[in-house]
DNA sequence: TACCGATATATACAAGGATACATAACGTTA
DNA sequence: TAACGTTATGTATCCTTGTATATATCGGTA
């Protein structure tokens, strides 16, 4: 059985900013609220996930999340509202395409 | 300035089928008539282009382009109509993506 | 039968990204 | 000041993918 998959992402300077790798790792971090945590939610490296909170963080006039090191519990991340806001758009936007995936099917049937 | 960006294909059995890449491809091998040219004109190595023809011609009932060498001019690659017909397909649903994500750019507004 | 131009195929190498590992840095708490 | 858990960062290695190169194969033509 065929089927049709998809990706989109949103490109800074011919770049890869934010897709759906960032959009877990927003949600993942929001949840454990440390990012260490949220990588190995998602087996993704600690390294990995650093960088791309750092691509993030540097290339937005808002910060996307708060790194804090040492302190009580070690430190943590925090999740700003902006980030929230961008991980709601873009699951929506996703959904959307998704939707209109559904009544496209019109290429699966030539392929047989 | 951020722009989205999206990329959709088609999977058999959890591996790529058919997407961007084969669908150029084809339209340089009809172009050419040649499956070397195709991949010449598109910077792909002949190897690459020869695979990908023999992954859509192994899975699916009817091939996509029929191979032939040896003979006057020493060979050549032509494209089936099935093969035609898909690709017009394919870039009517990218069309239609398009289109919705010109009308979603909600995302692009919060992401400054 | 020798030549031609294209397909067919193997092998080794290069490049890039992802991963694993190790270690430093930090700030609160006791 | 020692301990703790997390962030911060470098290095080496693997792995996948693509590339380069070379050679074999085929079948019509002269």
């Amino acid at each position: 059985m065929k089927k049709i998959k998809f990706k989109c992402w949103v490109e800074y300077e011919g770049e890869k900013f934010y897709g759906p790798g960032p959009n877990e790792l927003i949600k993942q971090i929001k949840k454990e609220g440390s990012l260490a945590k949220a990588a190995g939610q998602m087996n993704m490296s600690y390294k990995k996930a650093w960088s791309l909170v750092q691509r993030l963080n540097n290339n937005s006039e808002d910060p996307w999340v708060i790194l804090k090191k040492g302190g009580q519990h070690g430190g943590g991340a925090e999740v700003t509202p902006n980030a929230i806001k961008a991980v709601q758009e873009y699951d929506k936007l996703q959904q959307k395409i998704n939707e209109l995936l559904k009544q496209q099917e019109d290429l699966l049937k030539v392929l047989k």
